[in-house]
DNA sequence: ACTATGTAATTGTATTATACAACCATTTTC
DNA sequence: GAAAATGGTTGTATAATACAATTACATAGT
């Protein structure tokens, strides 16, 4: 493989995750950080899950991740289910307000995009996406 | 645009992020974290810049900069050069030491990338790399 | 059946990266 | 020359994280 594409790959993409994170810590996005925010798109779009599971999906700690689903909890943007089999274990499932929440910062956070892909061509902005896909679950099934 | 399309890109970079962050904060690469390693970077390939401009490229506070580079200085990767015409100004350049600890950085990176691009045909990685450069430019013009 | 060990989750504590505000020392401007 | 601006540092607060200890329950081995 061509060192100056992985080169120029490694570069661009430690720049996105500096410029990425410098903007959504502490100048939040809305009202949900990142991390929030993929819990809930994990909860939508997978159904209700545990915090281990949660935090397996993130690569965090289980205890951050237990911080982060109270803290959604808390604002009523998701709700404990106890397990039936198991009294340790419970699932996290979605409020009507939690999924509102969620749109409402979907909707901000694709405005965004929308706007630096202003100039983009739709093959190009597909292309983007399927291979910044691939690259996601590549590097999940290293490691 | 079409929304699905905006809707992955949007999708893929949160969790992109979300992913990448956990790596490398906390377990860093090697001796330098992200920062330190995109500071050394613009050192290196633009030459030697005070804290004003280092800051102002990674958009991150002054005093954010300055304490990462009084970190690099500590340890040798870069030392000041006083600003002649400026008693309040200085420079950072890097140092023999500097070039070595981000070399060998590098390699680790690329050697990361490498394992997770290990089924890509040279075609794509390249247009990947091209279009997440092509993101990053587009993504500074903004805001 | 009882004890061991394992496991889901929480809570305590420490660390790190960051921002903002106050400050210091110069430089520029009027 | 005084006032305002600027480059940089330091104090302080916050947020996200990890790791360790703990709790409460579950499972396995004898």
């Amino acid at each position: 493989m061509n060192e100056h594409v992985l080169e120029m790959i490694e570069l661009e993409l430690a720049i996105l995750i500096r410029r990425t994170t410098s903007i959504s810590s502490h100048k939040k996005f809305g009202n949900l950080d990142r991390s929030a925010y993929l819990l809930l798109h994990q909860i939508i779009s997978n159904g209700a899950a545990g915090v281990k599971a949660l935090a397996g999906e993130f690569q965090l700690d289980i205890s951050t991740v237990s911080r982060q689903t109270a803290a959604l909890e808390q604002k009523g943007y998701v709700y404990r289910i106890p397990d039936p089999l198991d009294g340790r274990a419970y699932s996290l499932q979605i409020t009507e307000l939690g999924k509102k929440e969620y749109t409402e910062n979907k909707r901000e956070r694709l405005t965004r995009i929308v706007e630096v892909l202003e100039s983009w061509s739709e093959e190009e902005s597909k292309v983007f996406g399927d291979l910044l896909k691939k690259f996601n679950q590549c590097a999940i099934q290293e490691q």
